[in-house]
DNA sequence: CCATGTACCTGAAGGC
DNA sequence: TGCCTTCAGGTACATG
């Protein structure tokens, strides 16, 4: 399940080795994952850069751009040989140098946007989670004053965006808030707590290369190791790193939702 | 405004 | 072994 620092991995990756290239060739495998605003294919058009936005992958293809959001089981491979893997391919992306760009998607979630108009993607679409412009200040104003409970919040895209439902429980147990509290029962004094924690868990992550609980694998076929550093998340029934106490499992916001009843007031 | 439920999908895991 | 149910979770959309 790709979220913020998975993304972030995989768009570096593909940065060393996509801009400059021209595509010479797209196949569709499974119609539904390729929606295209352009009326034509993005055959052509050489790839001047790769960028990132919450979840969302952003090739600039000069004033179009490809749009993919992976969704829970999305995979980008970037192949030179013409060997691959067939099962789960949903679309195929060829160069004039030879190379490929395979995108594999096991449930078929995953989205591939071909469009001039960015906007149109990303109008409810919030502050990506790591962007510098979001200062403990800008974030304790857009968060105060709202009456949902804090999971909900740190989940809807539209306020920050990057933030999944690992990084949420994770965060949230760094800053000892429990998930389902109440936004304005949180004291300004922990929402910058929140924020800081939000931030070194995903910077963390992010140096472990990713959280791969399945699906998620880097674009030559690696595995993330943040599975191996987290505090809460798939540890229900298991001692608290910190106080012992047995990590719960509660249903929020229609998530799985771990936390540690001691650490989480 | 906020919460809940359903649809989209497949594969893995658990019960019997 | 094998069938059936449940669960996994990101997002859009409908409904209360």
């Amino acid at each position: 399940m790709p979220e913020l620092p998975e993304v972030e991995v995989i768009v570096r990756e593909l940065k060393e080795c996509l801009p400059g290239e021209e595509l010479s060739n797209i196949r569709i495998e499974w119609h539904k994952t390729f929606v295209n605003d352009v009326n034509e294919p993005p055959i052509g058009r050489k790839i001047i850069d790769i960028d990132r936005k919450g979840k969302y992958i952003i090739f600039c293809l000069d004033q179009y751009y490809l749009i993919t959001h992976l969704r829970m089981t999305g995979q980008f491979i970037v192949n030179t040989t013409n060997s691959f893997e067939q099962k789960h391919l949903r679309v195929k992306f060829n160069f004039k140098s030879g190379l490929n760009l395979l995108y594999y998607d096991a449930r078929k979630f995953g989205r591939i946007y071909f469009t001039q108009d960015l906007n149109k993607i990303f109008k409810n679409i919030g502050i990506d989670a790591l962007d510098p412009e979001l200062t403990k200040e800008k974030f304790f104003r857009l968060i105060s004053n709202r009456n949902s409970i804090i999971k909900s919040y740190l989940l809807n895209q539209k306020f920050i965006a990057g933030i999944g439902n690992i990084y949420c429980d994770e965060s949230l147990f760094k800053a000892g808030i429990h998930p389902g509290r109440k936004i304005n029962k949180i004291s300004k004094e922990n929402i910058f707590k929140l924020n800081d924690s939000i931030h070194d868990t995903l910077i963390s992550s992010m140096k472990n290369m990713g959280t791969t609980i399945s699906d998620y694998k880097t674009t030559g076929g690696g595995f993330g190791n943040n599975q191996n550093y987290l505090h809460v998340y798939n540890r229900e029934g298991e001692p608290c790193f910190i106080c012992n106490s047995i990590i719960n499992k509660i249903r929020l916001a229609g998530r799985g939702t771990y936390f540690c009843p001691n650490c989480q007031k």
